[in-house]
DNA sequence: CGGATTCTTGACAGAGCTCAATTAGTGTGG
DNA sequence: CCACACTAATTGAGCTCTGTCAAGAATCCG
């Protein structure tokens, strides 16, 4: 790991992402003030599930795994972040300790800033309140989605929702690169590898072609029935 | 369903839950002004997922139940709330859409303010949303654990740990009262209700009887272990 | 072109779902 | 207070899905 200071790059990706964009310039900017920026390998870990942490995370380029542990060592991903977000922000309110642990999927860029300061922002400025507010719905959202899928779905229907999920309205044949390795990808669908590789399979049938990390749709409507 | 007005008895359940409880009484006030009160029989819909709402609701006493439907009419619960526990708060800020359904799960009072005066008062009021910050975290935790149960836990794991988050700190023996109907409890844990029989059968080994609604817990470690 | 991951496939076992048949529990009205 | 009816919960049997372990194929990378 390698801290550096914030490049030009890494601030217009932090003025661009979803959660600084809604924010007046110089709002934004009194929360980069000071921030830090940080270099992971694959595989590197940021935290641990009950550490103490006084930071807010962002993503400015690369992978961010946040998972729990079981009792006997087996991993359950909570969620999987690419550029853009930002993870940590619930340990602010929550007894400033993380609910899971934090591990760069690939190699990884990190800016971080001190939760003491954006928390006393959020409790004078209500436009970072607010801001605060949609990113936790959005991501509550998102492990609810989650949650309704592990229950409510098969591995192979599992996938086909996900590669749905890529698809843009209206095209019936497309295809797409998968953002990140399949074993990350696995994780994410809370499947094992081998589970993947044969939903993979299943899907052949439905006109779903895989090449390394290349998918090829063929007919999106089959797709959608499964 | 029959609507009614504030009692005093509702307005103290209000005001002593999480989430008024943290905010100054006037402020409190500002938000229960205007506030409808319904009653609800069991398996009644309050509303369904991608319903339009503009409200958010409020349980003063029994429980509500949130789910979404698979294609085959299955059903997943993202959450079981008591008495005391907001829902519908999600959808004020993500286009004002329900996110699942939401059904009573015994009978119900619910108590329902206007979202776009919540909103507002939020956007005005750092103390609004500070609590709705701090009620959203929770929420997202809550959701969060339950995802990793599903994946870590086989389903007397995921019984045995609900058990224990009903023991007090110390005891090592102890019982209580199931607060819903094991059929809710199977619904809320993402087991079928036969698994839940089938759950507390093996856990009778670990000390564990069940009559009715009564659990009784001989020796707490053993449940741990398991 | 090795050499090391990463991915796929096969075989097997365990967990949990479904359906069906009992049994227990709850509430109602005579 | 009991008998009856209805709902909720348990138990059994069969089956499907997915995890695990092990081996082989493909892919990536220097």
């Amino acid at each position: 790991m390698k801290t550096l200071r914030l490049t030009s790059t890494d601030r217009s990706v932090l003025l661009d992402s979803r959660f600084f964009a809604r924010l007046p310039q110089p709002t934004a900017e009194a929360i980069l003030e000071g921030a830090i920026v940080s270099t992971h390998e694959e595989h590197d870990i940021l935290f641990r599930q009950d550490d103490p942490i006084d930071h807010v995370f962002f993503v400015l380029s690369g992978l961010v795994r946040l998972y729990r542990l079981g009792k006997d060592g087996r991993e359950a991903d909570i969620a999987v972040l690419p550029k853009g977000e930002i993870f940590g922000a619930n340990a602010m309110f929550l007894e400033h300790r993380a609910t899971a642990n934090a591990q760069a999927a690939e190699a990884l860029l990190v800016a971080r800033f001190e939760s003491r300061k954006l928390r006393q922002l959020a409790a004078e400025n209500t436009d970072v309140a607010q801001a605060l507010i949609e990113l936790l719905c959005r991501h509550g959202k998102m492990t609810e989605d989650c949650l309704a899928e592990d229950r409510l779905l098969t591995a192979p229907q599992r996938v086909a929702s996900y590669i749905l999920s890529h698809c843009p309205d209206g095209l019936s044949s497309f295809s797409f690169r998968l953002p990140f390795q399949k074993n990350v990808l696995a994780g994410k669908l809370g499947l094992a590898p081998e589970a993947l590789s044969r939903a993979f399979s299943t899907l052949r049938q439905s006109g779903v072609t895989v090449k390394g990390r290349l998918i090829e749709i063929r007919d999106r409507q089959a797709l959608e029935r499964f």
